[in-house]
DNA sequence: AACTATTTATAAGA
DNA sequence: TTCTTATAAATAGTT
């Protein structure tokens, strides 16, 4: 008894790319969280840091963990910094064209840096389906992948280009990429590291 | 040859109890606070989540993680109860930073087209493919061709960027981009913690 | 929620 | 600190 060899394929390989199935989704978030709570918590044993994390579900629940406590790693962070977020905005009161622009940019440097990665991805998945004797991974959503990408990166350039165009008048670039914008269409965005020294 | 069986002993288990060894403790901490940072990112790509995480190592030195940004989601959560992003604001002119800038983009935009086209071809290759038993296309120089693009569009952008932090002064943005754009610089560059002697 | 087959993350060692 | 390697853990796909 008992032949029966179905075994699932086991773990399997993903494009690090939004899931789009939303249960798919949902089950993957949840699981993920616990996993990184985990790694946080052996973090605090096994070298005596001190860490807090907040996560938003794509639904805008909360969830958070901490140690000793999220508070007293906020308090210290926030303390350290000379920042009183929720209730003491910055006085942002005149954000000039430029900064404007370098905040878009920042977005648009993250959309191309992800878009590499992206690529990076599809290639090892590509040589990985050759040598797993050919696995149809490209019947998958690869359609849309990296044209996503490209469709986001254009929209943010297309708002660059109105904020730089609208405050200086020079707007003999229409004609030009006008084309460039009629393609794609849509949004998610790239994490980033940062290392407060 | 290849006799060289030295190979080590490998990853081995570990007790769940700080680390005594203070160079282990930091070697790990530094190995570790990467992986969490790391799972942090994917979780927020794969679900669409905000992540924002604060470290303190055993040093008390701060380290973090933030998706958009350590800020915005700390935000959040300090005031789950008064959220309004009202950024709806883009006066001021700089007539010499955007008139760089409009030379640049032009520049910029037509990557993206060449890009998007590029796109376009190795996806009706790829389908091409498909229908064609699979002709193995992708053994071709694929390899590089999008990578090729986005490596030169993201000089653009990194130039882009420098001239307008350069011919804007914007302090306060240009310590809170830094890490951004380190980030950006390609190598995720393993959080050294600083060791301010 | 539980169960594997695999992919990832890492403890050790160099 | 970076790279390598063997092994421990995390987790994608299924049931």
């Amino acid at each position: 008894m008992m032949l029966k060899k179905k075994e699932s394929i086991g773990r399997q390989k993903i494009l690090m790319v939004k899931i789009k199935k939303e249960s798919h989704r949902q089950v993957t978030f949840s699981k993920r969280r616990a996993g990184l709570f985990k790694k946080a918590s052996e973090l605090c044993t096994l070298c005596s840091a001190e860490v807090g994390i907040i996560v938003f579900s794509p639904a805008k629940k909360p969830f958070s963990f901490g140690h000793p406590s999220v508070e007293s790693v906020l308090d210290r962070y926030l303390s350290r910094n000379n920042v009183s977020l929720a209730h003491t905005h910055q006085p942002h009161e005149n954000p000039t064209a430029s900064c404007e622009l370098n905040v878009r940019l920042t977005k648009i440097l993250s959309k191309v840096e992800e878009e590499r990665k992206k690529g990076q991805e599809m290639e090892e998945m590509r040589k990985a389906s050759v040598k797993q004797s050919m696995i149809n991974w490209w019947e998958a959503p690869v359609e849309e992948m990296n044209m996503v990408q490209l469709q986001e990166m254009k929209l943010a350039l297309e708002e660059l280009r109105k904020a730089v165009v609208s405050e200086t008048n020079m707007a003999p670039f229409n004609d030009v990429k006008e084309d460039v914008f009629g393609f794609l269409d849509n949004k998610v965005t790239a994490p980033s590291y940062t290392n407060t020294s």
